[in-house]
DNA sequence: ACCTGAACACCGTTCAAGT
DNA sequence: ACCTGAACACCGTTCAAGT
């Protein structure tokens, strides 16, 4: 009887946490509205209070449902290569969100949770190289807020973020200048990788304490 | 004539960006409204405007004063105790505004050049210590982006952020039940420590390659 | 030059009401 | 059980107007 209308599928909390999303993804955080939101599901703002307690918690709906992506890497039995190949798994998931990346700032448990495959195989394999288990789960806590402290310094580096702006950088001396040279023209990559590898340098040191000279 | 009433003094920037992070230390972010900023000045919302061309200026214009605190920390010819020094320095001045520190996310020029004079005398002593130029300014880098993000991750663990709500963590394997624990148990400063620490362990390896075995 | 009043276009959220 | 309409108490910001 009624024509083919859409049958508009039941909303529900996973509908709305990903067209949250989606809209992060497109339109930067402010975008973000109650109002924008149910409209993209066909509804009115206030529907959606019947499946989430308010903003807040649809926000932190939002951070799982991003870091409950499976993380792609290839295992490896050495500790190093594990460790390099989950913070890169890592920073890939946050590079496909970068304007939802300051959701995570004080949010670190529920992330942390989500993460927890990639963790316990970390601690896992930091525990058969030698290292017993607080270490191993310290070395892991300390590479997950490498990289997430990194992005969450970085910023989405989106349209609002206005350019280094010369008088915020002064020049006095040649040492600032390099470093102001740097900060602009030094890739993001680069300075991720060389944190990364002196962080995973540094966990060597820990294994190995001194390598008899 | 008129009685001894306060002469109100000129409305400054300065003056609104005191305000401002007053209100933030002691009321969290979402305290921080125009409205609210401008009466505790005594005057109109829109007065701001004169001085500030936005919202989001102001909010630059606050990490500014905050960053422009002196690091304080005794200085020292050794580079690793220098950056220590200067680390720990950096730490103290978040830990004095920690409601403001969210507003470092992707704020990074900014804060760099506030802490510019912190950042010269590193990259000084890591070159007297026989980092090449370039070297020096990565590990700068470096550590700042290290402190900062890790108390961006931590966030600023105010009245808002519920208790571990053990249903986010799912502890399904031994190794989880002790991440569970040690996220919820160890300091946070532990933790920093820990991290520092580790990141400083690996620019030694950086300056002496391998020591010959 | 500096500050104000009134107004605009938004927010998140509550609450009684519909089906 | 689920969704809506109208309303409330806020926001940041504009703009003409005051002094």
């Amino acid at each position: 009887m009624s024509p083919v209308a859409a049958p508009r599928p039941r909303l529900s909390r996973d509908a709305i946490l990903d067209a949250a999303l989606a809209i992060i993804d497109d339109g930067g955080l402010e975008a973000c509205t109650m109002r924008a939101v149910a409209a993209d599901l066909g509804v009115e703002a206030m529907s959606l209070y019947w499946h989430v307690p308010g903003k807040e918690a649809l926000l932190d709906g939002v951070v799982q449902r991003m870091l409950s992506a499976a993380p792609r890497y290839e295992h490896s039995p050495e500790w190093r290569a594990e460790l390099n190949g989950i913070a890169h798994a890592l920073r890939g998931i946050l590079l496909e969100h970068p304007n939802a990346i300051p959701l995570l700032a004080g949010r670190a448990l529920g992330s942390y949770a989500a993460a927890s495959k990639a963790v316990e195989t970390a601690v896992g394999t930091l525990e058969g190289a030698g290292f017993d288990r607080a270490s191993a789960i310290r070395a892991s806590r300390t590479v997950y807020r490498y990289v997430v402290g990194f992005f969450l310094v970085e910023g989405s580096q989106r349209p609002g973020s206005r350019p280094p702006a010369p008088s915020t950088i002064p020049v006095g001396s040649p040492i600032l200048a390099d470093v102001a040279e740097a900060v602009t023209g030094e890739p993001s990559a680069d300075l991720f990788e060389y944190g990364l590898q002196t962080m995973l340098d540094g966990l060597e040191v820990a294994l190995r304490p001194a390598s008899p000279g």
